[in-house]
DNA sequence: TATTAATAGTTGTATATTCAACTATATTCA
DNA sequence: TGAATATAGTTGAATATACAACTATTAATA
């Protein structure tokens, strides 16, 4: 596969499903049942229980679309649960529970393997320049919707 | 939004997500009707035409099975068309109509345009050595598939 | 040659994404 | 206060993705 001349956002796709797949790989061999998209909005939660939906939002990247649906599957596998607002009706409050808490955590470390393995063999000075680019052009693209 | 302890997939799939609304802006305004998932499959059909299925697959970095429901809807909007190999008759050769060449030039000018608009405001040396390791986490992700 | 294995592509199912349209609630300010 | 507007979240429809199981065909080999 020559990809010298693929674009930019080509690229940042397909690395994306690659490291996506070898996260799955390891989910798979410790038998735990949570998707990788699962794993990102449910992350949030755990780190700051109580979350509302829009920070979620704000905070994963993800359409408030998607984070509705996964919240819902995520409350389906008993692993976070919906409060609305006592003040303001329009907000969702999100809490983990304990069996969220248990799979989050072992997934957390999967994550870790999953880093620990992206890097490897690659320059460790190249590697932050590019997690530098890549953050730029996420700050560029969402602010400036134009 | 902090992304500096964001995991690499993570990010990855963030700026995949914006690269991708980006380009889908500009098509819209063009008034084009094409996706950017279709964009990546008629690409190759358009480079060398009545290339196979599978080397789409292989090209292109996504599944077979969204290969044959994507090309499948190429065909639909009749842009493309599937002829059987004579001799072996497993094998589809993927053939870009009149209209489909129409649309793929355009869409191309959209993506040149994209691209531009990424790189801007970003160092050059950086970008490059960005896409180098990209590109060299995709070749390890893909083939190492242990 | 007959059986087995490999290859190319398709289909079913579950999940995720995007856009637009929608409900419900809260805020603004004329 | 009351009408217009903004915000939080949900739903519908179209598209894309991953995995497994499947069909059809060709290649390998016992």
């Amino acid at each position: 596969m020559k990809l010298n001349n693929t674009p930019m956002p080509v690229l940042l796709g397909m690395a994306h499903r690659l490291a996506v797949k070898k996260f799955m790989k390891i989910i798979e061999v410790l038998g735990l049942d949570l998707t990788f998209d699962q794993y990102m909005v449910l992350d949030p939660i755990w780190k700051e229980d109580g979350i509302t939906q829009q920070q979620i939002v704000d905070g994963c990247g993800k359409d408030k679309t998607s984070v509705t649906r996964i919240i819902t599957t995520l409350e389906n596998k008993n692993l976070v649960l919906r409060v609305r607002d006592l003040v303001d009706a329009r907000i969702n409050h999100i809490y983990i529970t304990k069996h969220g808490k248990l799979i989050i955590e072992k997934v957390r470390a999967v994550m870790i393997d999953t880093r620990k393995y992206i890097k490897k063999d690659i320059n460790q000075k190249d590697y932050n320049i590019a997690r530098a680019v890549i953050i730029q052009l996420i700050e560029r693209l969402d602010s400036n919707n134009g």
